[in-house]
DNA sequence: AAGTTTTCTTTACGCGCGTCAAAATAATAT
DNA sequence: ATATTATTTTGACGCGCGTAAAGAAAACTT
């Protein structure tokens, strides 16, 4: 640096000052810098500059599991959305375990993250390691609640989503039957599972809940095994059946598939399958599902805008606040 | 440091011998302050450590699309490599795109890693600046091959593995006919071409290549709509398709499933479906998909350990190497 | 026990940059 | 043109650690 600042005939405290914010300088010596900068192709070394600042310029993306092609899409969205803002995204996937997202934090507190983007897994995430983690460092919550804690949640409103797809069902068809896993690890499964429950009552219609075992991520598989189970004994009191979410929904189109039995809404099919979420596979499966679509690209902005917002003031949000944004009806083939 | 040097009873520059490797001081010591460390939770400050060292303990994972679970999935069973080893995975996505490629190389650059793990595009990747950033920084290749690059290539034996799947169709059914697309971007599928061509050869079968229009990274939809087309107009000179990859074969499945055409190797099937790299959605498509499992927990570990050799030595490979594993047949019910 | 080897302590410097205070300069206002 | 304000320069210190040299201490050898 010093000898660019010799080049660039800067002093070396301008240029500190450049780097830390381009605008902080005066034109003139902005332009002269950036001439500089195009002949020697200098870069201020990472390691030294975050040294000196208490906060760095990074920001901690972690997600619950990046095999998950939700996941992906909107990790994604956020990764585009901390670099359009000026800050470094640093990706981290839980990789299924809540273990693993406590560990993840605390190896992103040594690299004195500006803030932090969490989907949480929720309800077995350790609330302990994520409040004491958010004491330290501003954490926007997205997807995923953990009723209380953090600047702010971000998430789909499930019971505009459930009652959107249940009045569909009801209308075109039978009403449907929820199903879902005994213990979701997911706060926006019980959501739903509530939704659902409200949402058969207000159309005057019985709410049927199938719940069954399983563990980890396997929901196709548990999709399948158990969801075909159910099937093949006949226990679903009507045929259309709602899934908690649409990678349980890929199992069971698998298992009705393997069964012979005819998934659709048109005249010669025996059953209607509905997922939630717009899952990438979604359009592909046979037949096609109807689902509910999250809006991705809005949770992401809206999460990342409002943690760059507590960065810019320099100071946490007074009331947490929680967003919830609508999701729509994808109507294809399945019901 | 100092501080902590004080009440462990260690001097500094032990100390910072310790954090480097730990065995590189004597047991007694190690102890001490490792009996300090728990009462004392000190942690050496990442920044400050690695602005000294001219190399830092980083690995760079660089892959082209997270969003494919193929790649999470590999990319998981890389990063969990790098942190048995010691090492501090950072994980990158190049979206889809070769452009974002050369930015995260780049980016990483400013990072110093020890090494990096590339699965790179192949043919679309900018060699250049690949062989630019190789010659500061080693670097494995997995997953494509960049001919002459890079210190090693990890990988699967393509003609193996199409050998195994074609020998399989001829015996069991009309042998098969390959479908791709047209500019494959990435160098596997050309040498599946190359596989397919000499293995149809040697088993006395004419070949049929279907290649199809479409860019970029939606291979379902490209499946679905130009696969669609063709079995639509009744294209294919053979009731058996192999096509270059699962993603492909998920599509074509989803067309195969809307024309109502039955796709599976009994009696009532009309046309048999078979794919290559066992992605996790094909074992639930309807049918199951029949395809090749690569390797992915071995073509991870062995890139990560011939990078870890590489810095243990401290010197790059005389000799290029390129590993490939063979992949195996597995029998669903497509095909 | 004396000599040898290994490991540790002391002391000191430097990495590349942030940041502060005082002085110098440039831009703007009167 | 002079006073005022905004910006830059000079000079200097410190961040937390790696690392080198020389001497002290501990461990091992015979």
């Amino acid at each position: 640096m010093e000898e660019f600042a010799a080049v660039s005939g800067i002093s070396r405290p301008t240029l500190s000052k450049y780097f830390n914010d381009p605008e902080s300088v005066r034109q003139s010596t902005r332009d002269k810098v950036e001439l500089a900068l195009k002949q020697y192709d200098y870069r201020p070394n990472v390691f030294a500059v975050n040294q000196n600042r208490r906060t760095t310029r990074n920001i901690g993306v972690v997600l619950p599991n990046l095999s998950d092609p939700f996941f992906s899409e909107i990790g994604r969205e956020v990764e585009l959305a901390c670099l359009t803002a000026g800050y470094s995204p640093i990706l981290m996937s839980s990789h299924g375990s809540p273990e693993q997202e406590s560990r993840n934090l605390e190896a992103l507190r040594s690299l004195k993250p500006a803030g932090v983007l969490l989907a949480p897994f929720g309800r077995v995430s350790d609330r302990r390691d994520i409040e004491r983690f958010s004491k330290d460092v501003p954490v926007v919550l997205f997807d995923a609640n953990v009723e209380g804690l953090c600047e702010a949640f971000v998430g789909t409103d499930n019971f505009q989503t459930v009652d959107l797809i249940v009045e569909y069902l009801c209308r075109s068809g039978q009403p449907p039957c929820l199903f879902e896993m005994k213990s979701p690890l997911n706060p926006n499964a019980n959501k739903r599972r509530q939704a659902y429950l409200e949402s058969m009552g207000q159309h005057g219609f019985e709410a049927h809940i199938y719940q069954v075992d399983g563990e980890g991520w396997g929901f196709e598989e548990i999709g399948r095994s158990e969801g075909g189970r159910l099937l093949y004994e006949g226990r679903f009191k009507t045929d259309t059946i709602l899934c908690s979410n649409d990678r349980l929904a890929i199992g069971m189109l698998s298992a009705a598939y393997n069964l012979g039995i005819r998934v659709g809404h048109d005249d010669g099919a025996a059953l209607r399958i509905a997922g939630h979420d717009d899952h990438p596979f979604s359009r592909f499966t046979s037949p096609s599902l109807t689902t509910i679509a999250q809006d991705y690209a809005a949770i992401a902005n809206r999460a990342a805008s409002t943690l760059f917002n507590i960065l810019d003031t320099g100071e946490r949000l007074k009331t947490r606040e929680e967003t919830l944004f609508e999701g729509s009806l994808v109507m294809r083939n399945s019901a």
